[in-house]
DNA sequence: AAAATAAAAGAGTTTTTTGTCTTTTATTAT
DNA sequence: ATAATAAAAGACAAAAAACTCTTTTATTTT
């Protein structure tokens, strides 16, 4: 579905948003262990996500990532999706033609039409901030019971 | 969404599929030719196929693959990505997290379960054969367009 | 200004996926 | 039996994805 450097992107922009709703930066090495990724990787990610303004970074003594109220609330899934593997998932053919279409359509082109348009919808509808606030109401959690230390 | 491998598992199942409705038995050749895949590569996942009873490959002089009407009609997408790509697209978690479940969720658990739902579903109820009669009847393509010659 | 902190940048390496080439085995037609 | 055909098998090779290490730049505190 999503390559792993876009999932250690979304868990990484949860827990900063999450860290930011209690008024903390977190640091690549904080980060890293919370979501379980390597941490030179996801510093790499980090930036991708900094250059197009998804996170917000601050170099220097107590300078880590974080992230606006305001922005992780108008901060959608498929922003973060894109940033990482581009548009592939919201528009890409089931079987890798590149010229699939209503027109000239792979056999299975109209079944996935649907469950494609439903991911689009899904990741546009969902707002970091509500998938934050799960997190730190402990609904949700970024790592499986095995995984944590 | 599929790996590549599955993509041209899936094709060339239909392609032999549509050619074995009109009793033609079809070779390596032929198959990528048709399917825009590469030869060698193609003929490695067909042995794939062969050994889980997915299509039958014949030896020598009039030899290639072909498809029982019966067994395409009893074979579903489902057992074809499940053959080359394992059962992580049924069951996998959208952020890659071990033990994703009800009761230790990820951010995106209940969101993805629906369409994780959804594309099991769709993959256990297209059977191979409607796929193939969509090819022959000409109201699909393995190709794109501009990837014919 | 100097030392400490923390991210950015760049140049690698490793692993996985995708793909090729050559030889062998099985089948069929002559 | 022999030659021809076509898939099977196995050992490689290339490309992409995942990941690391080292140096640089920016910021802050003393």
């Amino acid at each position: 579905m999503f390559s792993k450097t876009c999932e250690y992107a979304i868990k990484a922009s949860i827990y900063i948003a999450s860290q930011s709703l209690e008024n903390k930066r977190v640091g690549i090495k904080e980060i890293a262990h919370e979501i379980s990724s390597p941490e030179a990787f996801t510093a790499k990610i980090l930036q991708v996500l900094s250059k197009n303004h998804l996170v917000d970074s601050i170099k220097g003594p107590n300078g880590g990532f974080e992230i606006q109220p305001e922005k992780m609330r108008s901060t959608n899934l498929s922003a973060i999706v894109k940033a990482v593997d581009g548009d592939n998932i919201f528009i890409s053919c089931g079987l890798g033609l590149k010229n699939c279409s209503a027109k000239n359509p792979c056999p299975l082109h109209n079944q996935f039409a649907k469950i494609r348009n439903d991911i689009t919808k899904l990741l546009e509808s969902t707002s970091l901030e509500e998938l934050a606030t799960g997190l730190t109401s402990g609904l949700t959690f970024l790592t499986s019971i095995q995984n944590q230390a």
